[in-house]
DNA sequence: TACGGTCTGGACCATGGAGTCCAATCGACT
DNA sequence: AGTCGATTGGACTCCATGGTCCAGACCGTA
């Protein structure tokens, strides 16, 4: 792993994104590394030699890279969350990603329960995942409070932060069970409407 | 499997409660039926005896109990969500329920993902339990829109309903991943401000 | 006490999937 | 051409786990 040619890193890279689709599809138990091999044509051997840890490496390796790209889908709008109109971006922003990944694939929270009983590591890079991504939205939050634009009898940023996030969470949840964008939307509205009252007047 | 014994239902009782114990704070697959037989010293005869089907036909007893638990964990406020004290009525009533849950299990949701991957026919199960769940909300949204307790410029039911149901999952999602009420708190706070925010002045 | 069904124990089988190993090939650099 | 490491193929081992089977214990009834 210290070298790795130019054909070599297309191979890994290979591997990786075809696990992370099976593993949004259908789970990482129930995605067998014989399923990889078939999907990439490769062999055994090369996916030990580019993920010597085994299954769990990978695995590892492929929620590193879906969760920099869910985060890459939001990054202008996740950087400057201190207004109305960017809260707005940001929902749009993450309506259009979602809409264009092909399948309804599961979102990353959903991997934590089973990450949980199988992996403690990997639980923990979830977790650790998931409240960047909350801290990202704490911080415009935080921004908002300081610059005065929140309510003085608003939830604290921590709180609201946590609520916003949930929304958008359990909205993933319920667009996966129901096969379409719809519920997303609408927890996102519900996201927004929760930010319009925290607004100051 | 036609006549049961008080004696054998009261083990089958004994296997469905330990199992789900197991799948809650693990996952389906991280529970193998040996780990069942050792929780409740039974042996691998009784397992197929009690569920010819396996532990296909176990986890799914197991998913029907539990949903049931959760609901009748809100069944008096469910029946009656008409108004903004019965809606805080139903906040408490599942703030109390998972509060007294021993350890942080994951929530029915997060199954969904992994059962999606093996085992097609659970997954329709899961999926309709929250579906039936989330209706319990939109009925009572009808409800107070019938009776022209909402504004007439909040969104229909279905979409009011399935913000306030995502806002719940992901708020039980954070929950699990952060071992603290908390964010299921924040998160059913922010669906009373939804709530709030729909209600007619 | 004999009988029939339910209940229980645990040995046994089958299989899928993770991980190992070695030999063969490729490709860059001398 | 020669060499060495990166790369690849695929057979093989090992084991966890779901599932089968049968013999025996329990228990109510005739």
């Amino acid at each position: 792993m210290s070298t790795l040619t130019a054909k070599g890193q297309a191979t890994r890279d290979r591997i990786v994104e075809a696990t992370a689709d099976r593993i949004l599809a259908a789970g990482i138990g129930a995605t067998s590394l014989d399923d990889v091999r078939a999907d990439t044509t490769t062999s055994k051997s090369q996916l030990f030699h580019y993920f010597p840890g085994g299954k769990a490496e990978l695995v590892r390796a492929v929620v590193a890279l879906q969760g920099e790209r869910v985060l890459d889908a939001q990054r202008p709008a996740l950087a400057a969350l201190d207004s109305l109109e960017a809260w707005e971006a940001w929902r749009a922003a993450l309506l259009a990603h979602y809409a264009a990944q092909h399948g309804w694939g599961c979102p990353i929270g959903s991997l934590a329960a089973e990450a949980a009983g199988t992996d403690a590591e990997l639980a923990e890079q979830i977790d650790d995942y998931l409240r960047t991504w909350r801290g990202e939205l704490q911080a415009g939050l935080e921004r908002m409070a300081a610059a005065g634009k929140l309510r003085d009898d608003a939830p604290p940023p921590e709180r609201l932060a946590a609520a916003l996030f949930a929304q958008l969470q359990g909205g993933l949840l319920l667009t996966r069970t129901e096969q379409a964008l719809w519920p997303l939307e609408a927890a996102l509205d519900g996201a927004l409407v929760q930010l319009r009252a925290a607004l100051a007047s």
